[in-house]
Formats: structure tokens, sequence, C-alpha cells
DNA sequence: CTTGACTCTGTAGTTGGGTACAGGGTTTAT
DNA sequence: ATAAACCCTGTACCCAACTACAGAGTCAAG
């Protein structure tokens, strides 16, 4: 598959490059090379990445979360992944009531 | 009903004093006096606007969007307030559904 | 082979939402 | 009446998560 340019990655997931470049130096992303001139390639999968990361942020995940999110998924323990993503989702939904049940809203 | 020092509304909600000021000086929050000594007072209902601010801002809403929720709901319009709310409710639980959906997760 | 778009590192600035004093005045319990 | 606990304003600082350069090197279309 076609590797791609960190400004096709930014494009391509709509983020900004400056942004990818800042999720590799907070460990979330890494390129899976760089060219003979230093240029960063990715792989199409980054794309699934980057937007895993913006779902999660959406939830109120921090970024240190996302991190280990996608850490345990690396690992291949989708079960932690699912736990820990269901606790945080429960937590929401337990917001989402709470407001619910107040009158003023 | 008994008045509240700024202390006493900051443990009846669970918030910090300087957060309380803070919120003052944002406009989401007014004390309904001061003391000759310069100190403010706030009515109980002042607990429940904090708590207010504090479940909406863990759903996601932004400070300025709080206050904008909390102008509704001073102007009466509960319809309006509801609306806002349920846009946004709507929009997280897209968000977890989309989530969800990914079969990473 | 040029030129304009792209990327590099490094550093600095921004925004949102607080949090921490300093140096002073006020309240309250005894 | 006095000491401890509280509160005042003002300013500065903090963290997360970006965002914006500057100055220099690289790539690709014609």
């Amino acid at each position: 598959m076609k590797k791609l340019s960190i400004g096709q990655l930014a494009s391509a997931a709509d983020v900004g490059i400056e942004t990818i470049r800042y999720y590799e130096r907070e460990g979330l992303i890494t390129a899976s090379g760089r060219t003979a001139g230093n240029y960063r390639y990715f792989e199409q999968s980054a794309v699934q990445r980057l937007q895993f990361i913006r779902r999660a942020q959406q939830l109120g995940f921090k970024l240190a979360e996302c991190r280990s999110l996608l850490d345990l998924q690396e690992g291949g323990s989708r079960v932690q992944v699912r736990q820990l993503a269901s606790r945080h989702l429960a937590d929401i939904q337990a917001r989402i009531a709470d407001l619910q049940r107040m009158q003023a809203i």
C-alpha cells in the first residue's frame, strides 16, 4: 500500500500537520520511517489511528488515556481496551442520566 | 434561608474557592451581595448552579456554553435550554455509537 | 534545472480552565 | 479583646493541547 507524507496524512485524517508532530512527540503515533531527506512517512493505518484518537478525545479521554487505549490495542488485548472504554462510556452515560434527571434541563 | 460564604459554598459544591471567584470573573455566577467588610455571600441556590456547571462541563460543554445554558435558564426559556442540551447530548450519543462501531474497541 | 510547494527541527506563543501566593483586612469563638 | 480562621484584590503561575513561526533543507512538475 502507498505510504503517506505527513501532509497527506493530515488532510486524510483532517488534523493539522503540527498536531501530528505533537502526537508523535507525545508517543501517540509513530512514522513508519523516514525518506533519505528525513521526511516522515506513514502507513495508511495511521489515518484510522488519528480518527480513533479524535473520537476518543471527543468522548472526554485525555491524550494520555488515548495512548493507553492504543497501547492496549497494540498488545492485542482487545478485552482490556473494551473494559477501559466501557468503564468510561458507563461513566458518561451516568453523567447524561444525571443531567437528564435535573429538572433544570 | 441562610446565606453562604464563599468557603461554605465551595465546600457544599465541592469546588475550590478560587474556582468560584474565577467563575464570577467569567460571568457564570454572581454573589447575591457583600457584607460590610466586603465578603461575598451567596444564596443556597448557588450550590445547584455550581453543580449544574460541573455536570455540564463533564459532558463536554465549555464554560461559555454553560454560561449560555444558564442565561437561557435565567430567562425562563426551559424549552431552549432543553433544545441546546439535547442537541449536545445527541451529539455525544452519536460519538459513542461511532466509537462502538469501530471494531477496534 | 528551476521554482514553488512541501517538510524538517526548534522554540515560542495561545487558549481554556483553573491554582497559588502575597500582603492585607474581617469574623468569630473563646 | 485577641487569636485563629476566614476572606479580599491583584498578579503570577500552571497544565493540556495545540498552533505559529523562523530558518533551512527536500521534492516534484514542467
